[in-house]
DNA sequence: GCCTTGTAGTCAGGCTACCTTACCAAACAA
DNA sequence: TTGTTTGGTAAGGTAGCCTGACTACAAGGC
């Protein structure tokens, strides 16, 4: 029973944690005026290159379907942060751009991420964040190898 | 740009670790011969009582509008691992009572987060998910502060 | 040059997991 | 007993994904 607890509190925990981290985030990004932002807009921001880049590349990058992909740059789009240019060397293909907003934001986004890497640092240590990352990494590689094993 | 990799990492991580153990988890319980259970019915039976729980209760304690749960429970119900009894205290009120087969995934669940466990001890050593365990909740003890005080 | 095959993106429709609003029935308090 | 609170359901909506079907363009073989 305690085991249970405890295991099933660390699931909870992993999922709290990743929720809160990233409303933080958007809520300072949203405070610092940039808003209509949500969390699973990070896929666009994530690997989208300041020149643009293909959609297809972007979507395959975060592991989601063209179309579910399409949708979030969509939004995006009508939120003014990124525009759909035809490829000029691809006439099939369409580049996700950043705005000037959106390039805004890019930078936005690394400056709050490394605002709160150096708040988590102060509160529980350099150390035990880097640990963090390491453990978490260690049972990432371990499901990762267990379930392509187990298929 | 390097601590914005490694901070975005640090998010991703977070949310594949927990998708990757709550799908070991059924995936588990599947095998074993329980089938069509979702991660999200867990929450119906993390609280559920052995003796049955009021909707209304669980639906508080796992942080969910009524009606929402209300449809796992039909889900789960359909499934056969509980049934709705009318509760004979409060006319109004309906058990969630598990069956047998209900009883036995409890059971199950119990023992699968307790070979997790014993795993993770194995693979990265019990006191490092012990650390694991014990940063996440500052951490999520520092959000919680910071959200509380700036609302 | 044409024709087949492959690729980029969109459209339509569907599913899961939530939500809010509105409601009914039983319980309780004045 | 009457008004208010509480337990649960019904209806309808939204976000975030999916698959299948389609169009437009690209690229290779002949």
């Amino acid at each position: 029973m305690p085991t249970v607890t405890t295991t099933q509190h660390l699931v909870a925990l992993l999922g709290s944690v990743k929720e809160e981290l990233l409303e933080e985030m958007y809520r300072r990004v949203a405070a610092a005026g940039y808003g209509g932002l949500r969390p699973s807009h990070g896929c666009i921001f994530r690997y989208l290159d300041i020149d643009g880049s293909k959609l297809s590349d972007l979507a395959e990058q975060s592991g989601m379907s063209k179309q579910a992909f399409g949708e979030h740059v969509a939004n995006v789009e009508a939120l003014g942060y990124v525009v759909r240019q035809p490829d000029p060397e691809d006439g099939r293909a369409k580049l996700v751009v950043p705005t000037a907003r959106g390039r805004e934001v890019l930078l936005l986004g690394s400056q709050v991420f490394a605002e709160l890497e150096r708040e988590w640092a102060e509160a529980v240590g350099e150390d035990r964040v880097a640990a963090l990352r390491d453990t978490l990494e260690e049972i990432h590689a371990l499901q990762t190898a267990r379930s392509s094993s187990a298929r």
